[in-house]
DNA sequence: GCACATTGCGTCACTTAATGCCAAAATGGC
DNA sequence: GCCATTTTGGCATTAAGTGACGCAATGTGC
């Protein structure tokens, strides 16, 4: 019944797995849109479930809230900062490498994850007003707040359940919420999209210098390879 | 938080603004009793309803949702800090203020505010695997800091809603946040409950202090008058 | 003291979020 | 094609939460 198997792939889990996550991404994708539109108290379970062409009860099986269908589509908000931050290399300061990746995201993303991360900002602000809501914006910063511990522990050489490692961590990652909140909320009143230069990510560094004492944001040095980080040091963050 | 079915204004009728909140508190001690021995899930509203000796109507007057009937014993765990903070007079430090704080905080405890507090925890550490219960939690934080913006903005001579200022409070927030889990979760694995040295609020002084680059912590110098570090004035307070 | 308005509480009926159960459909390996 | 597993839909059911009405308690004016 559980589970076996060495010689192939999983059958059951792996394409399910991925296959999952794009059920719950579309439906989130609706409600969201319905919450937006007539408020999360106004959306009723039927609503999202007809929005998306599933039953209602499939919904509950993707879903354990109401709420939580905003889920999906806040976390992918922030996923980017989740995967900049985890292949984010020892011998890089946080703006050197944010910069890049913006780059690289702005170029790889496509219209439809673009209305996503609209989406997502609107929920962001949708959070403010609707307890409900807030929740899944939170858990989302919580996340982060975690990945955050890990990478941090990396670079300081420390565990990530150190008490020292976990304040870090979650001083940067309110720091990062605020300025998600704030950038947020400039794009919602109608600010230039198109706006964030590199002087951004030098704020956004900075933050996190402040945040953190110092202790994050910098070029990290690796014991013994001062001029070029080895191959080892590169491949433990996945570069 | 406070907006569940909002008291206006109370001039009538006699007793609501504080007996309210009494009542409020008291089917909140319940339900946390209850939520810990049970989970969150294995309470029913009924259950509270019977334990406090009320009906289960009225239960949901007080409270719109069964894991918000946590908050005010949450909120109250927070409530030291909140009332400490807002009495930080600016020309003292943070350890200073808290050490006299907490010892006058000790003295004044009744026995069911020490349980009240026990539950508290309990309800903290809960949060970790409920996530029902986790909103409780990170609301009261969010008041937390929402709170530490307007005393940041006082002693940095700022706006509350200034983005620096939002960033330390943010900081700092979470910083004391990370600190309430740590020192919760000692507690509840058997730590003695009379550890709190003045070494700790130097711990907490210096979090706050790295988490807001140095600016928040120490004592705030005032125009034409000269801060005296230690000691000196105890019983005054100036914006 | 008595009528009075106001408010809190309880009871019942009701809506809706959410789960369990079972059968039908879809999926993937052979 | 067949079979095993998973996913889905429909239906019944529980529990959360609200609305409506009546009653009892309390405070106010007389």
């Amino acid at each position: 019944m559980a589970d076996d198997v060495a010689a192939t792939e999983r059958s059951r889990g792996g394409m399910s797995e991925q296959r999952r996550r794009r059920v719950r991404l579309e439906i989130s994708r609706e409600a969201a849109r319905l919450f937006w539109a007539q408020g999360v108290d106004g959306t009723s379970g039927d609503q999202i479930a007809e929005a998306v062409g599933l039953s209602t009860r499939t919904i509950w099986r993707h879903f354990r809230s109401k709420e939580s269908c905003a889920e999906p589509i806040v976390a992918q908000s922030v996923e980017w900062e989740l995967t900049s931050l985890r292949s984010w290399p020892l011998h890089r300061s946080l703006e050197e490498h944010f910069a890049t990746e913006a780059k690289r995201f702005v170029n790889e993303i496509s219209p439809l994850e673009q209305a996503d991360a609209g989406l997502g900002v609107k929920m962001m602000r949708l959070a403010e007003t609707e307890p409900a809501l807030r929740t899944a914006w939170l858990m989302a910063c919580d996340q982060v707040e975690h990945e955050l511990a890990g990478v941090i522990a990396t670079r300081l050489g420390r565990k990530p359940d150190d008490l020292e490692v976990r304040l870090h961590a979650a001083a940067t990652g309110a720091s990062l919420r605020v300025i998600n909140e704030y950038v947020g909320a400039g794009l919602l009143d109608g600010a230039d999209p198109r706006e964030l230069g590199d002087e951004n990510f030098a704020f956004i560094a900075d933050a996190v210098r402040t945040a953190t004492g110092g202790a994050v944001g910098d070029p990290v040095h690796v014991d013994g390879a001062p001029a070029e980080p080895d191959e080892a040091a590169a491949d433990r963050q996945g570069i």
